[in-house]
DNA sequence: TATTTATGATACCAAATGGTATCTTATTAG
DNA sequence: CTAATAAGATACCATTTGGTATCATAAATA
């Protein structure tokens, strides 16, 4: 079995999936609709849609015979936990920032 | 030609890139430094760091015979502005700071 | 009930990926 | 100059990946 970390940062990597995530980020989709936006099969849009989901990065509601995909906040934490290790790295002006809300939280 | 923020995120895809990234923020090493920490051939982390350079991920600057791999902070920032796109997804508290921080920049 | 409609599942395929082994090249050390 | 050392290049291999076509199933509708 994957880590979450590794499936989510795999779900990430392709262009398509990073597509539909922006997408769903506007409203949530079924397949079909996500479908028409594409030019691809259904199938292959689903496949995509497993990966994302085994990602953490989307949850799927049924609602009668449609299935309502839906992105998933939570799933990025591991993402954007990896990387804000390396802020200091990255962007010292977020870190500064970060640093600032970690203080806040204790 | 692939765009820098596909070949970033193509680039930390991987566990074994991931971690290579992780060495070089603690130092920079050469090829055969990082061969030795890892249970691959030379050629499989060469080509790792080659995935990493087409990311702008890490710098490589020649040194006598040896080839000093760096890790390059501005290569992330493809990755970083693709993920604040959803910060208000991801993480509501870091985007009321990151908005701020828009704001102090005007 | 019969028939669309929305989706899931599976087998298959070409290309990309992650790895090895091997050979070459360039620099450093005896 | 000759060895040894550090790295690059290439051919090859098994597996994964992104896609299709096809068939099966469940729910809405005429």
């Amino acid at each position: 079995m994957e880590t979450l970390t590794q499936n989510a940062f795999r779900a990430l990597a392709d262009p398509t999936r990073r597509n539909i995530v922006q997408m769903l980020a506007s409203q949530d989709m079924t397949i079909g609709e996500l479908t028409q936006r594409f030019d691809m099969t259904r199938a292959a849009v689903k496949k995509h849609l497993t990966v994302l989901s085994d990602g953490g990065l989307i949850t799927v509601e049924a609602r009668g015979r449609e299935r309502i995909n839906r992105l998933e906040p939570k799933g990025m934490a591991p993402v954007l936990d990896w990387l804000s290790y390396f802020d200091r790295f990255w962007d010292d002006r977020l870190a500064a920032l970060k640093s600032a809300v970690e203080g806040d939280r204790k």
